[in-house]
DNA sequence: ATAATTTGCGTAAGTTTACTACAATATTAG
DNA sequence: CTAATATTGTAGTAAACTTACGCAAATTAT
């Protein structure tokens, strides 16, 4: 649950504020960033009121007294600045795109941080494990999310392969039986092949995991579900956000299996590292 | 400019720092929000350290004093950067690993953000708008990454290809010339194979981009480098960050060329995405 | 219109919090 | 082993913050 901005929440109260309670705004709103440094005393005097009057202010938007109040401000400012204008202008240079796009990233990052199912990522650590394939499927931008899942996973010792071939997934799909785990990746979890694909897996007894969003007729189609909601407002003409969640999700899940398997097979990885050694220039130093 | 977050900075200088200090620190980065809240007694008390120890520091981090510093804590907090510890325990569960790695990854990409070159990217966004055709050449995780490049720029109604076969790249950098932009993706820059191919691509006159380690023997034999350095630390067994700083560097490197293309292409973006819209299921609401 | 009641605001006192100067202790080097 | 230096703690002081109280303004009822 992330809370409303500060600053935003002061202007909205603006109107119901009685006299020196707006005196504190103006004060506070003209120069967030001072407020935060100032004391209690300083304030008062800038705003032409009591130190207590500051006081009640804080405590009308829920602080417990003033510093409490300036050290909320402060998160506010920090979050703020960065998340308010995430989308791009079209008469933005690099010096403004450039972060703005990072940091949108980010916040997305962030939202999927606070708001995955844990119980559900080890219910899909579990099943990967218990596999004894699994296939990655995806199609346009999913498709390279399932060929760097394949890159990821064949480390673990298991057959695994990745799949960006419609024809090629029904096949396989319609093949599959107990024991084989289809990791279906899409980013709308709408589109009608990849969802009928699922639905042949299942049919056949196949462990289905999706990572998509919620609610789709993707998710309602597997064994588990991944959803990630990601906001869209990023995504103007192509995937960009999802696509970077799917790969960090595939990250933890890579790590989830890892730490399952225990300490003794950090040697079998290990020894893929050193595999590509003879290949590179050694680093001078 | 970005100001370095506050927790790196203390866990960084962790090992600098004396008795009570590293008390101090531990404190405060075992559970930074709740030491935003203490004041300096019930600090002191925890770390076991008396209470100017906690003050001298809070100077010692460039902080005026206390509230100070708690500001400036609740600030680094406010960005989006909860877990320090960043490395995973091999005791870790679903709960603490999965924060850790998504917090790891929001980590290097703040760090991205405030050291990637703008005129660097602006450069190759200008290679990129001025090329006839465009590869993008990446051999193992890096392969996935160039494909989805591939997937992004074909958008901009260029001959874009991706490759991660190693004979394939040498032929087509062999039979290159001025305006084609070879666009080499590499974790390391110093694999081998990679290292040759640019060369070959370079010595026929075409422009050779590197998304890529800074100092490498790759990003000596390109003509613009985009320099990431990642650091290793999470990397433990398999390539992880860096692929996703490489994808987040094309998305932006894919919106300044939209960009520049002006808003007479946003109809053509437009229509690619639309032209997914019978393979879907419509969305109910 | 005036009295009663509520609301708003400031004064002053009290309490907590943070900082400074200095002293004691520990650490290191000679 | 002693001197020099660095580190940590004690005590006092200043400041910042909060609370209690009371007056004044505004509102409402009579």
């Amino acid at each position: 649950m992330h809370s409303q901005n500060l600053i935003n929440v002061i202007t909205d109260a603006l109107p119901s504020l009685n006299k020196s309670e707006t005196k504190v705004a103006r004060v506070i709103l003209s120069d967030p960033d001072a407020a935060t440094q100032s004391s209690i005393a300083t304030l008062a005097k800038k705003a032409q009121v009591s130190e207590p009057s500051v006081n009640r202010f804080c405590k009308r938007f829920n602080a417990a007294g003033f510093p409490d109040f300036k050290l909320k401000l402060a998160k506010s400012l920090a979050s703020g600045i960065r998340f308010v204008n995430r989308n791009v202008d079209p008469d933005d240079d690099v010096t403004s795109y450039t972060p703005k796009i990072i940091d949108s990233t980010i916040n997305t990052l962030a939202m999927v941080r606070d708001k995955i199912s844990h119980a559900r990522v080890n219910l899909v650590v579990d099943k990967l494990i218990q596999a004894k394939r699994i296939y990655f499927f995806g199609l346009g931008a999913s498709g390279s999310v399932a060929r760097d899942a394949e890159n990821k996973f064949f480390r673990f010792n298991l057959p695994v392969s990745s799949h960006d071939d419609v024809l090629m997934q029904r096949m396989l799909a319609s093949t599959g039986g107990t024991g084989d785990v289809f990791f279906v990746i899409s980013h709308t979890g709408r589109t009608k092949e990849v969802v009928e694909v699922a639905e042949i897996a299942r049919g056949n007894g196949s462990t289905v995991i999706g990572l998509t969003a919620a609610d789709s007729p993707l998710a309602d189609m597997c064994t588990v579900t991944l959803d990630v909601d990601v906001p869209e407002n990023t995504d103007e003409y192509m995937p960009m956000a999802s696509r970077i969640v799917h790969l960090v999700i595939l990250d933890v899940l890579a790590t989830g299996v890892t730490l399952r398997r225990g300490p003794d097979f950090l040697p079998h990885l290990e020894k893929i590292k050193n595999s590509l050694k003879p290949t590179r220039y050694r680093a001078e130093s």
